[in-house]
RNA sequence: GCCCGGUUAGUGUUAGUGGUAAACCGUCGCCUUUACACGGCGAAGUCGAAGGUUCGAUUCCUUCACCGGGUACCA
């Protein structure tokens, strides 16, 4: 057979997906073997795959590839998410470019639009998903607004309303004037920006006294209704009773007095806008100050602001600053930082807003649902962020669930005409309902339905229990085979937004938590550190990169830096990384097909040794691997395969049991071989799915599985764990002499002889002997008394080799290095001297260790002698 | 401001430990050896700083510096 000397994984993997799919190995059905259930964070409908994506999808999929080995009836889950906000925005802006403006559409027009887009574009990702290797149980394809799915948040919105859970209600908001919709805290993010700090002389009324106002929103005091400083504020407490003039408009306005006041800042009088912050609003409340309300939803000045009506706020704002420069009431501005709101999802500045809207009760939710990640009930990984999501839970405040938007859920509240409402399932049953509450006259016509839909995330935090349909048909067989699921793997990013609120959601509707595990990995960076994204440009091409280093490639990449919860610096160079492990994976291969295998041929003591030792290796790493899996420490996983297959595998094993140029290999070696690498593909398979499929269908016996999808995954068994012992110390002779032969410039071609000699008086452990002798190149291996003549002396641990060499070479360089490490060793002597000298340590430390110390000390004099010795033998040799 | 987490080779990524330090990548040097140059062999670190506890600290404690995250207030 003729074989690639270069691995090419382009037609591979796309035939062995397609192969895998028509085998249905993905499709999951409730049986009786245990379940191992995982739903994908669903991505945006309109998304496509980015670096993020490839990283938590590879990391689900080796998750689920592995479960589905050792035996579990593997269930992935995959599906996508309608994401109100962004989806809608782009429907908006596509429908802009045909010429055609949102607001000249009904709902039902603009829905079909949606729909249309939704058809047209969605779902892309989840096709880009299917090169990365996923391996998803596609019949299950969800999508958040489904028939079933939509049901279930109407059904799960009446009961939360009927508990009391869900009220609607006047509250300060954070209003997107972009997006021109209310969002939830968590879609605020607050950074810190430089601004302005503007001083302001209000005009006390009836008199010339002035008092200056610091503030960063000039604007907003068109909203102005008060003022309000510190009771004990000596420099102010006359002004009690008085009114001041709100600058530009003349507004008379109290003065009210509340600790709230802070006089060490600004200038200790704070200017109230109750219909503008968060802040001033409790304020009006307590003191009874009217609020009003001078933007417009899109952020510009509407007519209750007096002046500059129809502009933008921040256009209002250099103009309310230019008008007060003019009259002398500005005073001064200053440089400061403050933090302020942007949306998440448009970048706006957030602008506080007292808004009529539908609010979920969280205290009652967030107790159970912090309890059960508290306890372990449901292990972060890392656990690093218990405390943040206790942090969050413990300050958590209601969730404002209503959107001002078109595109998700509809909320399924209905109006009278005198504006009192009936929370129902449908048109009909609501006015069933609001007959029997409101008035037996009520028709049809005259109940409106809310125009609002609901958070996105009112449907996500479903999606565990949904996607089987345990909402609607809580005791349906899916939901109680899946259900709870095992491992949920996401981004921190989104703790609160999804994971809290999956949890409550569990506890709430099913009594159970959604998931046992929350594997948080970080964010995918550039190598500065740096998010990925568009606008910067430095997101490399997923696909591209498959194209370039294959999916393997491209998720051992990923996975290789990427310990649990911290960040990734992408490099591209870990994906050639990548490419490369599956090149020398396949030369293996390549390596053991060139084998012409003799069957009656005996087998040499080397290759049962190395089949031994491999195999006491092979167990050793399997227990350290499945060690890394049970603490999901994926990438130490990987890098404990890496290690086994290229530098165990490959380097040594392969190297021990590898036949000379054009000669045979026995049976039994032959079959040790294949069978070792049939045992690591498929602890490969889960990170490398392709290469290792193509290479376990050449290679697998009659009686193995027919896909390494469905083989078995090998398990730790008991082994020799003397092994690891003997070959290590016959590693570092192998290594020692292949050092000296580079040093002395022998090539590996000239065969040399070694002379050992044992400073101890155990007798020699041979069983590498063979070994070394063919991975070294040696034609005779003898154990010596006395140190022959004319050798060259290397010395492993105390034991010294002497090795003939032709021409003696640099004599006067060899004694500067057995100088240096002859340095080295007294200086190690003296510390163990001086630890074992010392009356303290030998009665306070543990006996193990001044042990330890006691075999150091004599090693390292073992040692010294050996170097003095062969100092001395050169010396003279240079005078001679 | 408060609360977490971090600082170990090369403005790279990470293990690890109360007994003079590991791995991967990168860099550099040597090697075109008959699976693989997408390869082989090798080299390089006062474990952020200062104190303390200890026979002994990279590891435990305190303080500080810097980095990251969360969160509050900021008129």
């Amino acid at each position: 057979m003729q074989i690639e000397k270069k691995y090419s994984p382009k037609n591979i993997e796309s035939e062995w997906y397609a192969h895998w799919i028509e085998k249905g190995y993905f499709r999951s059905e409730p049986d009786e073997r245990t379940p191992y259930s995982m739903v994908i964070p669903p991505p945006n409908v309109t998304g496509v795959l980015h670096m993020g994506h490839m990283l938590n999808n590879t990391i689900q999929d080796v998750l689920v590839r592995r479960a589905r080995m050792q035996g579990h009836n593997t269930c992935w889950v995959p599906g996508t998410d309608h994401a109100s906000i962004a989806t809608e925005a782009r429907v908006v802006n596509k429908l802009k470019e045909e010429g055609i403006e949102k607001q000249t559409l009904s709902r039902e027009e603009f829905l079909q639009h949606a729909w249309d887009w939704k058809e047209k574009h969605g779902g892309i990702i989840l096709e880009q998903l299917k090169k990365l290797g996923a391996s998803c149980d596609w019949s299950r394809t969800r999508f958040t607004m489904d028939k079933e799915l939509s049901d279930s948040v109407s059904r799960v919105f009446i009961e939360l309303y009927e508990k009391g859970l869900i009220y609607r209600g006047v509250r300060m908001v954070n209003w997107d004037p972009g997006a021109l919709t209310a969002l939830s805290d968590e879609e605020v993010v607050h950074r810190e920006v430089r601004s302005e700090f503007y001083y302001i002389r209000y005009q006390i009324e009836g008199s010339d006294e002035t008092i200056e106002i610091a503030t960063t929103r000039p604007e907003t005091i068109l909203g102005d209704t008060g003022i309000c400083i510190h009771p004990e504020d000596d420099r102010y407490r006359h002004l009690i009773g008085k009114k001041a003039l709100v600058p530009l408009i003349n507004r008379p306005v109290p003065f009210i007095l509340d600790e709230y006041a802070d006089r060490e800042f600004g200038t200790g009088a704070l200017k109230v806008t109750p219909a503008h912050d968060i802040n001033d609003y409790q304020l009006g409340l307590k003191h009874g100050l009217p609020g009003i309300d001078i933007f417009n939803d899109n952020g510009t000045l509407n007519e209750k602001a007096e002046l500059y009506i129809g502009e933008d706020r921040f256009a209002a704002r250099e103009k309310v600053v230019r008008d007060l420069k003019e009259n002398g009431q500005l005073t001064r501005v200053e440089e400061i930082t403050n933090s302020i709101g942007f949306s998440e999802r448009t970048d706006e500045v957030i602008e506080p807003r007292l808004s009529l809207q539908w609010f979920l009760k969280m205290d009652e939710l967030a107790k159970p649902a912090l309890e059960v990640v508290m306890n372990d009930t449901i292990r972060f990984h890392p656990p690093k962020f218990k405390n943040i999501y206790r942090h969050w839970m413990e300050n958590v405040r209601d969730w404002c669930i209503s959107r001002q938007l078109w595109w998700g859920h509809r909320i399924p509240a209905w109006y009278l005409p005198d504006g009192r409402f009936v929370v129902a399932k449908s048109a009909e049953e609501a006015l069933i309902m609001a007959r029997e509450k409101y008035g037996a006259g009520l028709n049809a016509g005259e109940l409106r339905q809310d125009e609002d839909v609901l958070d996105t995330w009112f449907s996500s935090w479903l999606w565990p229990i949904s996607v089987f349909d345990g909402i609607n048909h809580p005791l349906n067989p899916e939901i109680r085979y899946y259900y709870p699921t095992n491992d949920l793997v996401t981004a921190p990013e989104i703790l609160f937004f999804w994971v809290a609120r999956m949890i409550m959601a569990g506890l709430e509707f099913r009594g159970e938590i959604p998931f046992r595990n929350v594997y948080l990995h970080g964010i995918v960076r550039d190598k500065q550190g740096r998010k990925m994204s568009k606008s910067l440009g430095n997101s490399p091409d997923p696909l591209s990169l498959i194209e370039t280093y294959g999916a393997d490639g491209v998720r051992v990449g990923m996975l290789f830096s990427s310990p649990a919860g911290n960040d990734l610096l992408f490099e591209e160079a870990l994906c050639e990384q990548g490419r490369n492990f599956s090149n020398k994976i396949w030369n293996a291969f390549r390596l053991t097909q060139s084998w012409d295998m003799v069957p009656d041929m005996a087998q040499s003591g080397e290759s049962a040794t190395a089949i031994q030792w491999f195999e006491a290796n092979l167990n050793r790493s399997l227990e350290i691997i499945e060690d890394h899996f049970s603490r999901y420490r994926i990438a130490d996983a990987l890098m404990s395969v890496y290690k086994l297959v290229w530098d165990d595998f490959c380097s040594w094993y392969l190297e021990m049991v590898k036949p000379p140029y054009q000669r045979p290999v026995d049976q039994i070696t032959h079959r040790a071989t294949i069978g070792f690498l049939n045992k690591l593909m498929r602890v490969i398979h889960p990170f490398m799915p392709f290469i290792s499929e193509e290479i376990y269908s050449h290679i697998r016996d009659e009686q193995d599985a027919e896909s390494i999808v469905v083989a078995p995954m090998p398990r730790a068994s008991s082994y020799d764990a003397s092994m690891e012992g003997r070959f290590s110390f016959a590693r570092e002779v192998v290594m020692g002499i292949r050092n000296m032969r580079q040093e002395k410039n022998i090539p590996p071609k000239e065969p040399i002889e070694v002379f050992v000699r044992k400073n101890d008086n155990q007798p020699p452990d041979i069983t590498f002997d063979g070994i070394i002798k063919k991975l070294c190149n040696i034609s005779h291996l003898g154990y010596v008394q006395e140190k022959p003549e004319g050798t060259h002396t290397l010395i492993v641990r105390s034991t010294e080799l002497h090795i003939p060499i032709a021409g003696q070479l640099n004599t006067g360089e060899e004694i500067r290095s057995l100088e240096s490490e002859l340095a080295y060793q007294q200086g190690f002597l003296k510390s163990t001297r001086k630890k074992l000298s010392n009356g303290k340590f030998l009665s306070n430390a543990p006996s193990k260790v001044v042990d330890m110390e006691r075999k150091k000390q004599s090693d390292a004099e073992a040692r010294i002698r050996v170097i003095e010795q062969q100092l001395r033998q050169l010396r003279r040799g240079q005078l001679s």
